[in-house]
DNA sequence: CCGATTGTGAAGGCTTTGTGAACGCTGCCA
DNA sequence: TGGCAGCGTTCACAAAGCCTTCACAATCGG
């Protein structure tokens, strides 16, 4: 199954949910905190352990992160009354031990779920994401601090990965048709976006001496 | 417990069903068809019994009749394969037999999602608030005393968090698809909402340089 | 090894936004 | 009817941010 993956905690999970999610062919990632994910996730799986407030800890941290994603809690019996009062925490819920149909079907009603739910415009390239809604970066979760011509030259260069641009092209096609300007101002953006990105990711944007800059891998490196 | 009934498919309801419902205090009518009802409903809860297509006719037709209410099917483990593809026809389910205290909690969730779905009336992000009802706002719980156009202005922007606005898009919005003035109006009516949320909350509404405004979200943005 | 191309640091200057104040309009009340 | 208070709008000026440019260093290709 190709997909976004499941979030699931803790890490590691119990067996029995890991193999009813390896049976269901599901994507998945197990944490054991709330700091670490970043992207689009298909939803998260949350199961409660002895120490209920760990589980409802993390469903928490999720959603102050503005992570707007289902959340299916896997909880006992004699835990059941720790969800009074906390229905802003999940989406959903099943009892454990579950026969494995039930959590199957939950699952999947899940993902349904996060399937309908309208989700942002991104622009997504690997560690990069670009919200264009909310014109806001963040590189291998890090937020990105950009000015409004690094944004764009950014979103026109990832929205065609791999491609080679000139200054020329670049400078019509993000400055405008009608600007005028010394084609090294493409250059003196390129290298402040170098900078932001961080030395691990400068190398996202590449050189093409004697043509111009290419964002994300080329053909022939993948 | 005073509050909008919630309806229950068949008439009459497994006997199981209407003790816990009778338990739980709730305002409850069974029907036999989805004819009936109108006016508002909490939710529906929906027993499949032996022949399935009986309960999930009673959801289309729910749902045909745009009542958009949350509805919680009872089922058996050897009628969970129906819920497939038939994910728009439920929102949440209960394996029967059940314990009386998981039901007692789908129902409790189901009436919450009920609760905050269907009532946009009140706005909430982070410390504020907005009833959109009384025209009353409060910061932390400190009332803010705001005009109408800064009332209204605030409102658009908390409605959709974190997306950046261009002054244009607000003046239209917000002050009228015809209307023509200046656009720094806008920048006035942002200085004093920001003034008036006080200066620990002023950062709510960012600026986003040659673009326009955002509400929300800064926190997460550095 | 040489010329062309690109990276780098810093400075100037323009654009955008914040701020204080004034103007005009409307509704209310004496 | 006249004054007043509240509010939306506009303007001028100040402050901040950042785009552009240039000179020079580094690098690449032949």
């Amino acid at each position: 199954m190709v997909s976004e993956p499941l979030l699931v905690f803790p890490d590691p999970p119990p067996p029995e949910l890991v193999r009813t999610l390896d049976l269901g062919g599901y994507n998945w990632k197990a944490v054991s905190s709330a700091q670490e994910p970043e992207g689009r996730w298909l939803g998260a799986v949350v199961a409660v352990g002895e120490n209920p407030e760990d589980a409802f800890g993390f469903c928490r941290a999720l959603s102050r992160r503005g992570l707007e994603i289902p959340v299916l809690l896997l909880i006992s019996g004699t835990h059941l009354n720790e969800l009074d009062m906390r229905d802003d925490l999940y989406t959903d819920f099943c009892l454990t031990p579950f026969h494995q149909r039930e959590l199957e079907a939950r699952l999947a009603h899940l993902v349904w779920r996060s399937g309908t739910a309208l989700r942002p415009e991104l622009i997504e390239y690997g560690p990069l994401i670009l919200n264009v809604e909310t014109y806001q970066a963040t590189i291998a979760g890090r937020p990105l601090d950009l000015t409004y011509m690094e944004y764009e030259l950014l979103k026109f260069l990832a929205g065609s990965p791999g491609k080679v641009f000139t200054r020329e092209t670049l400078l019509s096609r993000v400055w405008g048709y009608d600007y005028f300007g010394g084609a090294r101002t493409v250059d003196v953006h390129v290298r402040r976006l170098r900078a932001k990105l961080g030395e691990e990711h400068a190398g996202l944007i590449t050189t093409v001496r004697s043509v111009g800059y290419r964002f994300g891998l080329s053909r022939w490196e993948r």
